[in-house]
DNA sequence: AAAACGCGCAACCGCGTCGAA
DNA sequence: TTTCGACGCGGTTGCGCGTTT
């Protein structure tokens, strides 16, 4: 029993855009405001799928998108946000006002694991490569690796993060960043190899462990203290100080009396890891 | 000049998550 | 509590374009 498909495939269009449906789509989102993307296309006159719409809108129409090159600080801040969040790509786009996280994906896997390589550094562990370095190195920028799906071992391994809260950044509650959870020991899925990772990697981060950064939805839930146990499941929200993008796009910075019992997270020693 | 090749980007697909019923 | 529909995300595909042979 397969899963329902998302729209009614027979009399929808696939494949590239025509400035005429892409006209549709803006008149309709300027008339109407995004939402309710499965009943858009048949509103909008659009014979295309409502993910399709969706991903269209969000990718390419949406008017504060930032068309463009990127700059080195930015090249920066992703290769950070990456070694610190994974293929989270939507939320290292959250860090990125205008940029999408299908751009930045698509950034990642053509320039930026390249110029990882050709400083000898692997792209999805952060980790400098290892025996043979400069060959493998070249064979990988040559494009000669690497499925990103095969055997990776990103900082969060999408098995051991589940989807974090949106829209803030945040990171699965068994992710501790460079504070050593209550037995020691890494928390982040238990792989064997967790102490290796990101060895030499210094990200210059503070990283703040609190409430979320959305209001909780109860009362109750707000005024509970929580234990460490419990602050270990709650959201982690992340207030990131990097370069000039410091902590923006993040509420917390503005946070109440309430942040006050936060934990403020060192960057990373000589053998700490994420 | 033409063909082959490689790269980059837009779009699609399938799955996980969330919220409403 | 369970089910179902919708949304959002990450991975993958395929086309168009530029470069090389």
């Amino acid at each position: 029993m397969g899963r329902s498909p998302c729209c009614e495939k027979a009399h929808t269009n696939k494949g590239a855009w025509t400035k005429e449906e892409d006209q549709r789509l803006i008149a309709y989102i300027k008339a109407h405001g995004e939402g309710c993307w499965r009943s858009l296309p048949k509103a909008a006159g659009l014979l295309r799928c409502g993910k399709s719409c969706r991903l269209r809108w969000m990718n390419y129409l949406r008017p504060d998108l930032k068309r463009g090159n990127f700059t080195d600080d930015d090249d920066e801040l992703i290769i950070k946000l990456h070694a610190l969040l994974g293929n989270k790509w939507s939320l290292i786009a959250g860090q990125l006002p205008g940029r999408t996280d299908n751009e930045i994906k698509n950034y990642w896997n053509t320039h930026i694991k390249r110029k990882l390589l050709s400083r000898g550094i692997d792209p999805q562990t952060h980790r400098p490569l290892s025996g043979g370095g400069s060959a493998a190195a070249a064979a990988a920028a040559s494009g000669l690796t690497t499925s990103s799906t095969a055997g990776f071992s990103s900082p969060l391994p999408a098995a051991a993060a589940p989807r974090p809260a949106r829209p803030a950044i945040a990171i699965p509650p068994n992710v501790m960043f460079a504070a050593p959870s209550e037995d020691g020991h890494s928390s982040s899925g238990g792989s064997s190899d967790a102490p290796a990772r990101c060895p030499d990697l210094n990200l210059d981060l503070d990283l703040s462990v609190g409430p979320p950064c959305s209001p909780p939805k109860t009362p109750a839930a707000a005024a509970s203290t929580p234990t460490s146990q419990q602050q270990r499941a709650a959201t982690i929200c992340l207030c990131y100080h990097l370069g000039v993008r410091g902590g923006e796009g993040c509420s917390c910075k503005t946070a109440s009396p309430a942040t006050a019992g936060f934990r403020f997270l060192r960057p990373l020693e000589e053998g700490q890891y994420i």
